[in-house]
DNA sequence: ATATTGGATGTGTGATCACATATCTAATAT
DNA sequence: ATATTAGATATGTGATCACACATCCAATAT
């Protein structure tokens, strides 16, 4: 360490300053609106209208942009169109495939690990949050409960690579899910299913057993679907290409 | 149709032009790059230096980059420093499991796809070509072979959502697999091992047995990852977070 | 000898401008 | 009525500039 350096921390009680580029703050803030349902799918978006918002100018938002049309989530609809990617009813059938695949095997993962109790403790608090969440219909703190219960068991199994491809599966999903909330009673059953195989997750983990965990993911994993499919056949016609 | 572009369309027989967007070409052009490995984990890399190389300003190379940064090719390692993903032993055995989890599906479905003469005739070519590059140690295109042996097998059983995610496994872990090039002879044991790995897998289809086409793909991931990581513990030192 | 300083260089970052062009609306022509 | 045109508007794209700041290297001071 530097002597002027050793110096100044032994004197004064500095607090760090956040350094973060404002391209990464933009980043953050459109991919928390994307998990919290500030988008539509199939939205149109506009470079200069988020960077209006944002408070900032389009250079920032335009690196922001180009991240989450590499993750898949901002996909360009034309030569010089900008979307939130839309619902399509077979594209969102093989991300759940892959989810299955890659969440299944964090939670089989998890339910081996050895010291458990930590974590379900957590689950069983994040499982109670989304209960009483509905209890008041407060669908937005549910989405959120929902979201920490799953993160929280594949922070326990996966390392961080395979949590990093899962969060980007979700971020894809994001708006997709949390844009069945306009059907207030259908969102709300989805989630009061949720809140039991969730407790099935939990007994799985408890009881160390790898295949019952996967099972129960992938069983939350599918009949959410299941749900989600159905709203979007409902309210939508049967165009192939929606942009909602 | 509109009436005008119809007499065109009739008259001339003109063929479309190129529109796609520089920054485009450029990530295909980065892309490309890392998969064949012009780029050494861990090396420093510049926008204005790319720029200058790829005859363009910075602008386009930003955008490329920014995409291949959320894509996790290329990441930051300080507050204005940007490099290629570097090895790191612990990391690269995470994606290794990844990989083995997707691509393993992958080949089950695969195997379980019904017409698959044409498929199986595609790979015994890809499979030829890798042997005969190495007769005459063409390592270019015993890489370039490999890859195309494996992406021909998961574009039969995988959904393009699924295709996706792995190349993008691929674009991660492709400097570090492809820089073990340096290191002919072992270079040469792998692909070597691997084109018997390979046979297997072929019969594996040929045969329509899910579970050994998923167990040879598997062998081959985590046999050629053997070699790689001994290829990095021999070359670099211990440090856990070498340039190279 | 070792630590510090100071300037030069190169870097990503953000803002701004110019441009081609897709999209829409209203006027015009067929 | 329908199709075409013309103009206005808004968009992503690419180039360029200014800036803060790491990093390096030589000069200087301790």
């Amino acid at each position: 360490m530097n002597t002027v350096e050793a110096k100044y921390k032994s004197q004064r009680a500095l607090t760090p300053v956040d350094v973060t580029t404002v391209q990464e703050r933009v980043y953050q803030s459109l991919r928390l609106g994307l998990l919290k349902g500030e988008f539509l799918p199939g939205e149109q978006i506009s470079i200069r209208g988020l960077a209006e918002v944002l408070g900032t100018s389009a250079m920032p938002v335009r690196e922001a942009v180009a991240r989450l049309i590499a993750e898949r989530a901002i996909e360009q609809s034309g030569p010089r169109m900008l979307r939130i990617a839309p619902y399509v009813a077979s594209d969102h059938e093989n991300y759940i495939r892959v989810r299955m695949q890659l969440e299944g095997y964090a939670a089989e993962r998890a339910a081996s690990a050895p010291k458990n109790s930590v974590l379900i403790d957590a689950l069983r608090r994040h499982n109670q949050a989304i209960a009483e969440a509905l209890e008041v219909r407060d669908l937005d703190a549910a989405l959120g409960g929902n979201q920490a219960f799953h993160f929280e068991l594949y922070r326990a199994g996966g390392y961080p690579q395979l949590l990093d491809i899962i969060s980007t599966l979700w971020l894809r999903t994001g708006p997709i899910v949390a844009s069945a909330r306009r059907d207030e009673a259908l969102f709300g059953r989805i989630f009061d299913n949720g809140v039991r195989i969730h407790s099935d997750v939990i007994d799985a983990v408890a009881r160390r057993d790898r295949a019952a965990a996967r099972r129960a993911i992938n069983l939350d994993i599918r009949s959410s679907h299941l749900s989600i499919r159905r709203f979007y056949k409902l309210t939508s016609g049967q165009e192939d290409r929606p942009s909602v």
